[in-house]
RNA sequence: GGUGGGGUACCGAAGCGGCCAAACGGAGCAGACUGUAAAUCUGCCGACUCUAUGUCUUCGAAGGUUCGAAUCCUUCCCCCACCA
């Protein structure tokens, strides 16, 4: 093996948690090379939810590092599927979506994914393509080609067949389309999240049964959301979406467990292991503090979606509202009415009107439980009327911030 | 087609005539603490101008029985499994 090779395949096998076949990836590097044709890399996204989050990083990383030597990432809108939802009605996430809704969604997640991926090598297509055009004829001879067998290799199908739990028909057409597309593609490598592991290697099968060389098949750990247990999910609200604002970004991200911030490291900055070793050791030492180890990697992070220059205004405004305690530099305004203004309203009706409790009932719990302050000065009786003059701050609980207009 | 099991608040899951706005867990929120929107501890967690033995809405839907129903009855809708 060459040393470039050498190289190129430790770049690109890092972080894997699945890779079938390296050997095959290898012997396609190398024809690669020699007939100057690109690979192929495939990744499939689902339009039904068009705000990228960290855990979809996790994957482009890897496509981009394909790109960086060259490769070509084929990246495909599943609009046929979620034209038609999930039928099985065990997910209400996954409802029928009409076309220009599709459309719009494609498009907001190409502006995204722009974010990680270069432009130029890399191609969008959308399945309906080479789907709608199928008849129900076809469709059966595509469904004649996999077995009962090879679906219930899936150890999803099989626990829940084995606890006598119900699978729809459609739970094994969609791993099938999927399939469909890297052959109608012809992929030469797909990339997933470790749940996807069997539709890709179903992937290989359909390849086979047409004649095509199977795609080399990788899977990328799942990223925890900001709970710390759950896959980070749009469905679970527990994502850091790539558009969501610097400041909002960065506070999430110091929301994690401590522990959990190596996972970000490696996963979402592909930092390498050796270089988060030394980190690790340095915070157990008590050399640094686990606290600003996490402040380099919001930065890092809000760096790479917003620029440098937000990303410090982040970390000030965060240390400024969080650990200083002070102000934020931003609030929104609460317009009064000249009656409010002159007779003065309830603080809880105050609250509501500025946004900061959804009900009455919940702005009296937070009065109560001392999370209002008015200029900072703690109110904490739920029937108080004030009269808050223009340019009062009232601020409830640790985030809650506004002004009076 | 037959048999059995289900549908409870954001999610999961108890409750099976009053003590149920509904246990418990998770999520969320707040306070304390702190090095952070970490961890930990404590509290809150349907709405209502609400110090309440208060009012209203809620336990798949609609009716009914009862002084009183998430709990009983009827019909309907939906889900699941097993046997064919």
């Amino acid at each position: 093996m060459s040393a470039d090779l050498a190289r190129e395949m430790e770049v690109l096998s890092s972080r894997l948690v699945d890779f079938v076949a390296p050997a095959e990836l290898e012997e396609r590097l190398l024809r690669a090379r020699r007939e100057s044709r690109p690979l192929r890399v495939k990744y499939g996204a689902d339009p039904s939810a068009p705000d990228l989050h960290l855990g979809h990083v996790v994957g482009l990383n890897k496509l981009r590092e394909f790109q960086d030597l060259g490769h070509t990432v084929v990246f495909i809108i599943g609009d046929f599927t979620a034209r038609i939802g999930d039928p099985s009605g065990r997910s209400q996430t996954r409802r029928p979506m009409e076309p220009d809704e599709i459309v719009a969604n494609a498009k907001t997640y190409q502006e995204q994914v722009f974010r990680v991926l270069q432009r130029d090598r890399t191609e969008i297509r959308f399945n309906s393509e080479w789907l709608a055009p199928l008849s129900f004829a076809d469709v059966i001879r595509l469904a004649a080609r996999v077995t009962v067998a090879q679906m219930l290799a899936r150890d999803d199908f099989s626990a829940r067949h084995a606890a006598g739990r119900a699978i729809s028909l459609v739970e094994f057409l969609y791993p099938l389309v999927q399939a469909y597309d890297s052959v109608m593609v012809r992929a030469d490598v797909e990339i997933g999240g470790t749940d996807q592991l069997f539709n890709l290697l179903l992937g290989r099968e359909l390849q086979k049964s047409f004649g095509q060389p199977p795609q080399v098949v990788m899977t990328l750990p799942l990223l925890e959301g900001l709970d710390g247990v759950q896959k980070m999910s749009k469905s679970l609200g527990n994502y850091v979406a790539l558009t969501e604002p610097p400041v909002e970004m960065f506070g999430k991200i110091m929301s994690i467990r401590d522990e959990q911030m190596w996972r970000y490291f490696s996963l979402v900055q592909g930092r390498p292991d050796d270089e988060l070793q030394a980190l690790m050791a340095e915070v157990a030492a008590g050399r640094r503090s686990p606290r600003d180890v996490k402040d380099d990697l919001a930065r890092a992070i809000v760096a790479r979606f917003h620029g440098a220059e937000a990303a410090e205004a982040a970390s000030a405004e965060f240390a400024r509202v969080f650990s200083r305690r002070e102000l934020p530099s931003e609030m929104p305004e609460v317009r009064l009415d000249a009656n409010e203004l002159r007779d003065g309203l309830t603080l809880h009706a105050l609250l509501v009107r500025a946004g900061l409790a959804p009900t009455h009932s919940e702005a009296r719990r937070l009065i109560a439980q001392g999370a209002v302050e008015l200029d900072g000065r703690r109110v904490s009786d739920p029937k108080a009327v004030v009269r808050p003059a223009p340019g009062c701050v009232i601020r409830a609980g640790r985030r809650g911030f506004a002004r009076v207009a």
